[in-house]
RNA sequence: GGGCGCAUAGCUCAGCUGGGAGAGCAUCUGCCUUACAAGCAGGGGGUCAUAGGUUCGAGCCCUAUUGUGCCCACCA
């Protein structure tokens, strides 16, 4: 083992050997019980973000797990191809070659973007690997794979075929810059600072006028009538005449609607059924006509007059200045409104009226809706349940075509008939006129409609292979809570739609990773980590345990490199002990020669504890207190392990005729050994380096057995009396740093005693070494002692300590004072406790009883303690 | 406008089914003690946001308030 602890010097060769030796890879096998992840694919062309380091670091965790408890562990890996993101940052691309898409033409394109994926798309599958991730690498899917296509494909036809898709005229949102229609879920809305412009619009044949207020002044090139409420007195007089638009002069109705709210604005609405939802609304109620003002990019049309071919934002410009001349911009406020922004390129979305394909979603809700409400599915933490629910008892229909390239082509054809045809396979002719002037519809579909399918098109659905048998539904997926409704939702209904069965039975949902300072990580700003430098750095096991130690999951995650180095710190400890350990491990061949009768106190009280440690961690890394367990990993190897076992055991192991030496070492190698186990889902690679040289180089933990809890490892009695110890050790440092006398000063002893004696006696060696004792007595009661002594007091001993001059009377009096102090607290708290009729009468008897025996022992402190006092 | 979090030591956060407040960092003191100075030993530091309530007992459960963050929603 190398002195210093360096990730550098084993990771990238550890990761090489559990691929060679085929540790991931899993297949059917019906001895043995199947555990299912399948990774959220990241997108192909993606780097390694933090929040990916989060989220496959957590399933790493869980299928390294698994795997070690037997369970035949299988982790699909895959990546997305990201329909729109890859799309944008292709055109992006090409462009500053000055390339226009449409010039490439389709067939082109399509070959750019897989020469592109081909380039780019290994790098985030290599970074996964660095991290150390336990993926089957055989079953890397991508979600443009030739079968994943054949099962969205598969999906689309039947889907269609069963009515559940559709195509037709709907008011969707448009991206001008993406140039495609987006679903509901890919609108983000922010919050942002506007104008309401307040616009005179007169009456036709009258000197009155129609006051409207607008946040889009520009739309009013397509408005096709100005809704008032018919109760409201000031303007129901003019329902039924018509007004006529500033700048255009054309004459549109009034009309009379009770969704206009009488309050707000001037109470009349301008109405644009082409350009806004409700506008749209109250068109088809009242068949207004839709005038469509902008063109696919966001200009304005031939529609628009003397305005066509301005951006919307410059027609808006030229227009308020057009309609200030005019006369008849009367008023502008500052105003605060929601605008809907796309997901991708946060450019404003356009509400548009558009021919699309949509699923329909009234009668795939609601099955989704009861499998979680019957607990079939389970989110963890459980209150994104109810995100969930609200989504799904709200949804609306799926709007699933995209005018891009890159996805996949809907498969439907057209005949110039108007026939539509939905089949895998381009149709000869048309089936209604048969014509052969067949098309292909252009678009492609939604990327989310493939990740849809992600858990079971990976395994070679929609044939019903071995592997779908065996390891579907998957055991639990793992993702953040903002893709609850882009992805998780959607798989759902899907699993349950096409497979009749649920996709998964847990919902694993981690926070979000932000910066130092509470910031979303994010390109703009700027702050995001890139943890393959941290890798670099540190080590992939100090990554992630830096994501997991100490966290929890329900909450996101502050990231900060303080985090780092109290990983690479543990880690370091590990190491290090580990090196000691191992470098006093000459008995190892004659293990199986340990008597356990011959094991010490020490000895007895680390395996319990070790044993509670098991017991614990696997207990809570399947309620998935990832953080807890790792922690609770943490405390026994540090605190209990490194800073009392093996401080203990030292002695032992120097002396060459000590006559436990050898259960010593055993002792030492089985708590390092078991604790490795439970540490190596965290930190795969230091734990396996030191495993092998702990053990052989022929052998690997990650497909050792996960230690067991185990009833004759359970030393109740020794746990306690290792507790005595460790009080008198404490206090004994405590009072030579309080009297400044070095901790490695030897002293005499005398221990004063009835009941601990064989204790004392038993843990001698223990306490000659850990608080460097001279000489010793043990006696019953306290006679002959020098003068010149400070005292201890734990239950049931008292301990001397002859310093001579060094004691300052003084300074022990007023030490003595202080403890008095401390334990007439402590007694006055349990005597008003059990003063208490409502405690006694109703609290717990062990409690009641516990209290009682806390109570004995401060009394007989105290009653020592002013003993002492009165000697001094 | 609805919904969901969070508020615990100077900072970052743990705290499982309610039973004497924890860790790391920072700070102070003393240590290069042959696994580890990325360390060891010891100390100081908290009305667990506020106000009520339930309970024998509340950081934990209930209600309200304040601050803070997020999600959803078509008021122009």
């Amino acid at each position: 083992m190398e002195n210093k602890f360096n990730p550098k010097d084993y990771e990238k060769r550890i990761y090489k050997e559990w691929m060679e030796n085929g540790y991931f890879t899993a297949k059917p096998d019906v001895t043995k019980i199947p555990y299912t992840i399948v990774i959220p694919p990241p997108n192909v062309t993606s780097q390694l973000h933090i929040g990916h380091a989060l989220v496959n670091t957590l399933q790493d965790i869980l299928i390294r797990t698994k795997r070690m408890q037997g369970y035949n562990a299988l982790w699909i890996p895959g990546t997305d191809h990201a329909s729109i993101a890859t799309e944008a940052k292709l055109v992006q691309k090409l462009a500053s070659e000055g390339i226009k898409k449409e010039d490439l033409g389709r067939e082109n394109f399509l070959e750019e973007a897989w020469a592109w994926t081909a380039k780019y798309g290994g790098t985030i599958i290599s970074q996964l690997k660095e991290l150390g991730c336990s993926c089957d690498w055989s079953r890397e899917r991508f979600t443009m794979d030739e079968g994943l296509s054949k099962a969205v494909e598969y999906v689309f036809i039947k889907l269609y075929k069963k009515g559940l898709i559709y195509k037709g005229e709907r008011m969707i949102n448009w991206c001008p810059t993406c140039k495609t229609s987006i679903s509901d879920a890919e609108v983000e809305y922010e919050d942002k600072l506007g104008h309401l412009w307040y616009i005179k619009y007169k009456v036709k044949d009258s000197s009155d006028f129609v006051i409207v207020a607008t946040t889009r002044p520009e739309t009013l090139l397509g408005d096709t009538a100005v809704a008032v409420n018919p109760k409201d007195e000031r303007y129901s007089k003019f329902i039924g005449k018509t007004v006529i638009l500033p700048l255009i002069g054309r004459e549109i109705p009034v009309i009379g609607d009770e969704y206009v709210d009488i309050e707000f604005g001037t109470g009349a609405l301008k109405i644009t059924p082409a350009h806004d939802p409700n506008d749209f609304e109250i068109g088809q109620k009242h068949n207004l006509d839709i005038i469509k003002v902008f063109t696919d990019d966001g200009k304005i049309n031939y529609n628009g007059g003397k305005y066509e071919e301005l951006d919307r934002y410059e027609a808006r410009e030229v227009m308020v200045k057009d309609l200030q001349k005019e006369g008849t911009l009367i008023k502008i406020e500052e105003y605060n409104h929601n605008v809907g922004t796309c997901y991708r390129c946060h450019k404003d979305v356009e509400p548009a009226i558009s021919n699309q394909w949509f699923v329909k979603m009234d009668g795939l809700a609601k099955p989704a809706i009861d499998v979680v409400k019957n607990g079939q599915i389970k989110f963890i933490p459980e209150r994104h349940e109810k995100t969930y629910y609200n989504w799904m008892e709200n949804i609306k229909d799926w709007c699933i075509s995209r005018q891009l390239w890159w996805g996949h082509r809907i498969p439907a054809y057209y005949c110039e008939c108007g026939n539509i045809m939905v089949t895998s396979e381009m149709p000869d002719k048309c089936d209604k006129c048969g014509s052969t002037e067949i098309k292909q519809d252009e678009d492609v579909l939604d990327t989310w409609f493939s990740s849809a399918l992600w858990p079971f098109s990976t395994m070679g659905w929609p044939e019903q292979t071995e592997d779908f048998k065996y390891f579907y539904p998957t055991n639990v997926l793992v993702t953040g809570y903002d893709i609850i409704f882009f992805w998780v939702a959607r798989m759902i209904f899907s699993g349950l739609e096409y497979t009749g069965q649920i996709p998964f039975r847990d919902v694993l949902m981690h926070g979000l990773v932000r910066d130092a300072q509470g910031r979303k990580m994010s390109k703009s700003l700027g702050n995001g980590v890139d943890p393959v430098e941290v890798i670099d750095k540190y080590g992939a096991d100090v990554l992630r345990l830096s994501l997991t130690l100490n966290i929890s999951l329900a909450n996101d995650i502050k990231y900060s490199e303080e985090k780092l180095e109290l990983s690479r710190n543990f880690l370091n400890k590990i190491w290090n002990a580990s090196k000691f350990v191992i470098s006093n491990m000459d008995m190892k061949e004659i293990f199986d020669k340990v008597d356990s009768k011959k094991f010490t106190v020490e000895d007895k009280w680390i395996l319990s504890k070790l044993n509670e440690l098991i017991k614990d961690v696997t207990i809570c890394i399947d309620k998935y207190d990832i953080g807890i367990a790792v922690q609770k990993i943490y405390d026994f190897l540090w605190f209990e392990f490194c800073d009392w076992y093996i401080e203990m055991v030292k002695s032992r192991l120097y002396d060459e005729k000590c006559e436990n030496k050898l259960e010593a070492e055993y002792v030492l190698y089985t708590v390092l050994n078991n604790s490795l186990k439970l540490l190596h889902p965290y930190a795969p690679f230091v734990t396996e380096e030191i495993y092998q040289t702990l053990n052989s180089k022929n052998v690997s933990i990650m497909v050792s057995d996960w230690p067991l809890y185990k009833e004759e490892y359970d030393y109740k009695k020794e746990e306690s009396a290792v507790e005595v110890i460790k009080d008198i050790v404490k206090n004994v440092r405590n009072l030579k740093a309080n009297m400044n006398v070095a901790p490695s000063k030897k002293t005499s002893m005398i221990f004063v005693t009835t009941t601990k004696k064989e204790l004392i006696k038993d843990s001698i060696e223990l306490l000659k070494k850990l608080i460097n004792i001279e000489s010793y007595t043990i006696v019953d009661t306290k006679i002959n002692i020098d003068k010149k002594s400070v005292s201890i007091i734990v239950p049931e001993i008292e301990i001397y300590i002859p310093l001579g001059d060094l004691v300052d009377f003084e300074q022990e009096k007023i030490r003595i004072e202080n403890e008095i102090k401390k334990y007439e607290a402590e007694i006055l708290r349990v005597d008003n406790m059990l003063a208490n009729k409502g405690f006694v009468e109703k609290a717990p008897e062990q409690k009641i009883a516990e209290e009682k025996e806390k109570r004995d022992k401060y009394i007989e402190m105290l009653n020592k303690a002013k003993e002492r006092l009165a000697t001094l």
